[in-house]
DNA sequence: CGGGATCCGCGTAGATACTG
DNA sequence: CAGTATCTACGCGGATCCCG
């Protein structure tokens, strides 16, 4: 298995308070950020279909999540200036290129969460 | 890349809330998750030990997380009525198996948080 | 040393209502 | 349709005290 220590090397890690690491971590970990991340992967969604993929999430922090992976150029949003507006959402190739290392969590998770959830 | 659509087939995934995906998703991206599952990849370690790695981390929050993991069967606490008292924390095979599908995750994450936080 | 229990304050998530 | 504004509630973290 890959080593922590291979992985990181000697700098400054996640593991360190402050590092830009961390704080990467933190966005794609957030409540949302993975299920956002994930969702677009299948293509460009519209904002309403991101709100009806990932259920039950708020439109407050459809908002919030969406406007931090802009920010940090993992998601492109292109708003058209029609009536009725339409708005819609797709990832960079870095948001692409994240969520193929995201894959094998997400078919982890999906292979034995009942398992864990059942025992 | 692998579609959603190949990860999920056609049951309840992650995305439909209640599912027990959603409920192990919710652990290992909580807060301190995937810090405290990473920390255990290099090898069992104590309480004080745990707690030095993962930078930042409360008492309160160390506790929490490794209890919620231990449920799960992800992590095994080894106890010892020694005096002083040691407590050892290690991965369980399952959770090596999470861990080794969160590695390029880890390994994505530490090769481009410099160019996401820097923009 | 390795926790558990409790109280408390703050930030962030959530629900609801409103707007271009 | 695609958001923003506002209010409330709970999770998280800090501090403290205690125990085996």
């Amino acid at each position: 298995m890959l080593s922590l220590r291979e992985i990181r090397g000697d700098e400054p890690t996640a593991f360190t308070d402050g590092c830009p690491t961390r704080v990467v971590l933190d966005h794609v970990t957030s409540k949302w950020g993975v299920l956002v991340l994930a969702a677009l992967a299948e293509g460009t969604l519209r904002w309403g279909e991101l709100r009806r993929t990932v259920d039950g999430i708020s439109e407050k922090m459809l908002a919030a999540t969406l406007r931090t992976f802009v920010a940090d150029g993992l998601v492109v949003r292109d708003a058209q200036a029609t009536i009725p507006p339409r708005v819609d959402y797709s990832l960079t190739p870095l948001g692409r290129d994240l969520v193929e290392a995201m894959s094998p969590l997400l078919g982890w998770i999906a292979a034995h969460a009942d398992a864990i959830v059942n025992d």
